[in-house]
DNA sequence: AGAATATATGCACTCTTTTGCATATAGGGG
DNA sequence: CCCCTATATGCAAAAGAGTGCATATATTCT
């Protein structure tokens, strides 16, 4: 029914209407990240992240892989870019923070310098 | 800060996460419309609408003109369409309720019928 | 196996939003 | 002026979301 329809929308704009689950898609669609890294992105405690991720994920719009002890978060709705890219505008690049433990941060894959090096 | 940028778009995104909200703008952005209009849409008693309408144009999305005894709103903020264009589609026609008693919508030719009966 | 690290979950408390209802304002017609 | 219609506002109860904290699970290393 119609009704249903306009309630599964505004639920799903529900996840861009809090600003740490908003932070963590627009971390998203510039790269996948693992949980310690967006709790550094954040600055708020690890269950706390873990939490919103939560929503986001029961929710369909992002998913995880493991890698050792380490999770990584994707987005999997491609919507979500979009809307994101509308409205933020283009996706900076990746955040990279000198605390965060995270592999990609910590230079074991020098994530930052793949991909485009526009100077 | 870039903290109080998430929060402020947050805010902003909160205003579609709410099926109400949603389907005023939805029918916003395909024509201006009254607020029995918007009642005779919703399904919803009148003070309602207009809690919901006073949310939405303190945000500043949407103003509105008067004519008469008729308050009309239309969609002040282009991104609006821009993303319900994104995650609804296409708008679609103007929203025609054989119960509203709203001069637009009682036969002054202008209006196309669609049984879109709420309730 | 035990310790350390990364992540997930459950729960309770607080704060905000939602929503119904009574009522106020404002314009138009007799 | 009084009444009818269209819209706005204030308030309080109910529902829901946000948040902190304790703790559970999983994986690696020694």
């Amino acid at each position: 029914m119609k009704r249903d329809f306009y309630h599964q929308t505004a639920q799903w704009f529900h996840l861009f209407s809090h600003p740490a689950r908003l932070r963590i898609l627009d971390e998203l669609r510039r790269d996948d990240a693992c949980v310690c890294h967006l709790q550094a992105v954040l600055g708020r405690p690890q269950a706390y992240v873990s939490q919103q991720l939560r929503v986001l994920r029961e929710a369909g719009v992002i998913e995880s892989y493991k890698d050792g002890l380490f999770v990584y978060y994707w987005l999997a709705d491609r919507r979500v870019a979009e809307v994101l890219l509308n409205v933020l505008g283009p996706a900076g690049e990746r955040t990279v923070l000198a605390g965060c433990p995270c592999p990609r941060c910590r230079g074991d894959g020098d994530c930052i310098l793949t991909g485009d090096q526009t100077g």
